[in-house]
DNA sequence: CTCATTTGGTTGGTATACCAACGATTATTG
DNA sequence: CAATAATCGTTGGTATACCAACCAAATGAG
């Protein structure tokens, strides 16, 4: 009965984990009202004041409407602000609020509760795997993604060299 | 600089390989305009004929609203019927047509062939450290996901038991 | 310099993953 | 049996991840 391949298909069980994950961290900060992909930008624009929403997008591999998207979410609570670029009039120049920092700090500790969580199942060493294969896999099938991933700073994230770990 | 643990996360790289993922299959079905949900619900309907919405939902561990408007979906393309159960006039009792049957057919190989290109990165070796790990995080974290999962048949999907790979 | 191309942002649409709330039905229990 | 519980499906809402199409602005080529 080769129907039910399904539960051993990779792409299920990547779902699954997926699915799990968001609940993790969406419950670890619940209390400031935080989802994983508003998380993402705010990092982002504490990285990198005044990006544009091109920029932001592949910085963290969103479809530019997804980015618009939380992007004015985040600016109806007063957490960032956009303005269209100087330099350019096409872009939007994309900021924090003193605001919208503030709350990317409250945010580290839950945060890292939830990574930790979320790898508990693991020993060490197991990790180290899941995240090297992981990144292995990110790297190597870069080019099937439908968006764009260019990370910011000098940090290539080399394929089969997971880093500090966690 | 902390900011920048965001690369490594555990969530970060799970969102992205899911992204990944899908992206693949949903290439790999274009030719069917088949997606990963729907190629799920077909597969549990071929198993478990006249199966209800809940039971179905749980077989796949989605929202119960995802489960309706995917059903939704596959009614409409004349791909399942469903019909109020002659048992329990609360639930539906969904069925494959034969064309959804024909469609599931059909959809075989190029899912095959999207799993094995997902997997491409990855040695024998890694296929089996990777599947076993995402069932082990899966099964130990199966409580703090809010869709619940209860596989269908008798294949308890035992957690760092990789079975027959892929 | 002008014209074609590309880029950045937006709009409107679909699909998945949730939540809250609701009627209808079935189960439970006192 | 009657009143309460739990369950099933549905509706309407939000958030992420896409697509296609569009306009304005900037870049490129001739």
């Amino acid at each position: 009965m080769p129907v039910f391949d399904i539960y051993q298909r990779p792409g299920f069980l990547l779902r699954r984990a997926h699915q799990i994950s968001t609940a993790i961290f969406e419950r670890s900060c619940a209390h400031l009202g935080l989802t994983p992909a508003q998380y993402g930008v705010l990092s982002v624009l504490a990285e990198q004041p005044g990006v544009d929403q091109s920029s932001l997008a592949r910085a963290l591999a969103f479809d530019k409407v997804t980015v618009l998207r939380v992007l004015q979410g985040l600016e109806a609570k007063g957490l960032c602000k956009r303005e269209t670029a100087a330099a350019n009039r096409r872009q939007m120049a994309v900021e924090l609020t003193p605001q919208g920092l503030e709350l990317l700090h409250l945010a580290r500790q839950p945060v890292q509760q939830a990574a930790d969580l979320l790898l508990s199942p693991f020993t060490p060493a197991q990790r180290e795997q899941f995240l090297g294969l992981l990144s292995t896999l990110n790297a190597s099938l870069e080019t099937e993604a439908r968006a764009g991933f260019v990370p910011v700073q000098g940090q290539p994230l080399k394929a089969g060299k997971p880093p500090i770990s966690n």
